[in-house]
DNA sequence: CGGCCCTTTGATTTGAGTCAATCGTGGTGG
DNA sequence: CCACCACGATTGACTCAAATCAAAGGGCCG
């Protein structure tokens, strides 16, 4: 993992604030940044604390969880190398309404909340591409979670592994080929399951051939037959 | 239901866009939205078509959904006077996702997506007024799809509820006081329940003295006990 | 070699959807 | 004005997917 030196040369700010920054911003960012490296499993922030920056992730990737008063977590999203994380708690003005934890090492530079919002504001064509972003990951988290209401644990697994296997970019892959590894209790988070149901769907999507399972290593075998069963047509 | 003129006169504009607007560009909104009342249960847009238009609701109210593939639908939003619907689409720059449908007899303007656009990126303050609505929005749609997933019908229909007797403005009230008056398929449908499910829990409401039920005529009794079993302490 | 943790498998429970039948109301037409 | 009809609401019986509870395998590391 390499030191950033400056936004210059962070991958995160170049994909999403830097094709709008004015040379000023830019170095004025550069200024209020501080960069950060997260162990696996740690808390970047957590919901209902105070927004108070929003962080870009240089490195890693991390999710997005609620804790509910049962104790339960439910993930409403992931964010990878690249991805802004925190931007909804500043914009509304409101607390953080999820918790944020690396899934794996991960560097993230936290931009003050100030900073932030006056960069925005003052820049047209990146307060629009903000819109354009929130609108897609609102849209995005829709689906996710309208499909868990609605579609069965098998589907929803095939759903998952097809995600995983296709955007092998952002959203911490850890996907080496045709081989996807990973520990069942991530995993059950992410497709919004149990360990146990879902050892059982993916035991089923052996039996049906779509894949091959060696213990935590998963091996995509027939894409179609995932297609069908993760009901695309 | 009055006939809205202009802008100038419109609820909805004044309170989303109104405060935010130049003298010049309220002229020209005004020129490029066309007002169009709607019967009830009627759709404004379907999912899946071209979003050219953010339809700003003048008086009435409706229900945004996601049509699954078995057919069943699933409300992800409801939007009243003032509100702006179609706002993600447009600002993706994507097909609508969900389809609008009144619930109700009302009336919206709609706003050429390239005249919002346009007028979004020369006003940084509606700019940002847009980023705050969006995030909160977004925010508020993932806590009760959350909900959904981990909360029993019994507490989903107390905090639904409660949340209709709390917030009397916006959002198609129907509220009239400490009652609230709607049919149980619409009320199932929010709640994101069947009818049958739904009228157990009410049943059950009754029982723990909470409500009272008469007919479609839901009164509320007992908010502290409604609360409890809403899960809030 | 032994212990521990992750995973798998099995048995049981349960919440809610579905199917089906009844009830009550409100509206309509005789 | 009353009887009847139709539709929405309620209630009951049944089914089913998935969570939960419980126990047994299998690697991996000390």
């Amino acid at each position: 993992m390499a030191v950033v030196a400056s936004c210059a040369e962070c991958p995160g700010a170049v994909r999403e604030l830097g094709p709008c920054l004015l040379a000023e911003q830019r170095v004025r960012l550069s200024g209020a940044v501080v960069a950060h490296t997260f162990r696996p499993h740690e808390s970047v922030f957590h919901e209902g604390t105070p927004a108070l920056a929003v962080y870009c992730v240089a490195t890693g990737s991390l999710k997005l969880f609620r804790r509910l008063s049962t104790g339960q977590e439910t993930v409403t999203g992931v964010r990878g190398a690249g991805d802004l994380v925190g931007l909804r708690g500043v914009l509304a003005g409101e607390p953080y309404a999820r918790t944020a934890q690396t899934l794996e090492t991960s560097t993230l530079c936290a931009i003050p909340a100030e900073t932030f919002l006056h960069i925005a504001r003052e820049n047209a064509g990146l307060a629009m591409r903000l819109l354009a972003r929130l609108a897609r990951e609102s849209r995005d988290m829709e689906s996710v979670l309208v499909e868990r209401g609605h579609q069965h644990s098998l589907q929803r697994t095939a759903a998952f592994l097809l995600r995983r296997f296709r955007g092998g970019d952002g959203e911490g892959a850890m996907v080496d080929g045709d081989v996807l590894t990973m520990e069942r209790e991530a995993m059950a988070q992410l497709v919004g399951s149990t360990v146990e149901t879902l050892s059982r769907a993916l035991h089923a999507l052996v039996r049906a051939g779509a894949i091959e399972v060696d213990h935590r290593r998963i091996r995509r075998v027939n894409d179609a037959t995932l297609r069908r069963l993760a009901g695309e047509r």
